[in-house]
DNA sequence: CGCCAGGGCTAGC
DNA sequence: GCTAGCCATGGC
């Protein structure tokens, strides 16, 4: 990969299998928006960045960054340190993952903030995305950090501390329904030092999934998908509606037990099992499987 | 009106 | 340990 600072950003070039389409539409994040020259904009880490990318040419460009935070910051937010082809070859021996890998073939894992997943994936429960995205965007605009960026205001998702000047109506107002008490009290615990996401992400995958269901509103769904955006965990397999689905209707033929479909997962992808599960999830949406 | 959305909680068995 | 019914909100 090499670098070069431009004004006000960077051109990365030589980099593979990295398609900001893939990256920022396949479900892992929802605080990022494609603009009308089809590059994303989006916050993380406190940071407004833009992107965009050319899959074929091997080319990222980065805009409202440095060389500084590219180094502390977007290189290992976008796991560039991975080799995705190699993860690509091996789970393409099976045919259906094959195809699905086809459809999202630039997808690379974001290594997002835990206690922002932890907060984002509560809010998930039993709701669609766009609804999701809406109140992640509420909360962060009653109560995170405002950033600007090329006349735009952007904000940042709030910290613990500024989420917990929230009461219970404030945080209602994100329209998240019943989750809300959820988020009250999660706030709470993690504020309070119950719960050390930092500490917790360095234990093992079955010790953390315990640790993170002790917060009210995360789930076996919630905890995986949290392990593994944020915590690397990537012997996770999320099971939502939509991989129970295409995991049903491609490997089974019919509707089985949620623990059936995770003990497939780990038999048949082992520490892939979480980059099967994005080309999967990607996949399924395009083709609108219903079972 | 109904059903569904990146599920989790609770009661009842 | 397992399952059924419930849950706020909004789109379709």
């Amino acid at each position: 990969m090499r670098i070069t600072e431009v004004e006000n950003g960077l051109i990365l070039e030589d980099v593979k299998d990295f398609d900001a389409k893939h990256i920022f539409e396949c479900g892992q994040c929802f605080r990022w928006t494609k603009n009308e020259d089809g590059s994303y904009t989006g916050i993380a880490f406190g940071k407004v960045l833009n992107v965009r990318s050319d899959y074929e040419k091997g080319i990222v460009i980065l805009d409202n960054t440095n060389l500084k935070d590219f180094r502390d910051i977007w290189f290992d937010y976008f796991d560039l340190g991975r080799d995705y082809g190699a993860i690509k070859r091996e789970l393409a021996k099976d045919p259906v993952l094959d195809m699905a890998i086809k459809h999202g073939k630039g997808i690379r894992i974001l290594k997002q903030e835990p206690w922002e997943l932890l907060i984002s994936y509560i809010i998930s429960a039993n709701n669609s995305i766009p609804m999701i995205s809406r109140s992640i965007g509420l909360l962060s605009e009653m109560y995170g950090r405002k950033i600007q960026y090329k006349g735009n205001l952007y904000y940042a998702f709030p910290s613990p501390s500024e989420l917990h000047e929230a009461d219970m109506e404030g945080l209602s107002l994100c329209r998240a329904g019943f989750r809300c008490k959820y988020i009250y009290q999660a706030v709470r615990m993690i504020y309070e030092g119950k719960i050390r996401l930092d500490e917790t992400a360095e234990k093992d995958i079955d010790s953390v999934r315990e640790i993170l269901m002790e917060i009210p509103g995360v789930g076996p769904k919630v905890a995986d998908c949290i392990m593994l955006f944020s915590m690397q965990k990537y012997e996770a397999y999320p099971v939502d509606v939509w991989v129970s689905r295409v995991t049903e209707y491609f490997f089974f033929g019919r509707n089985v037990k949620m623990k059936e479909i995770q003990n497939f997962a780990a038999e048949k992808f082992g520490g892939l099992a979480g980059f099967a599960q994005e080309y999967l999830f990607y996949y399924a949406r395009e083709l609108k499987i219903k079972m």
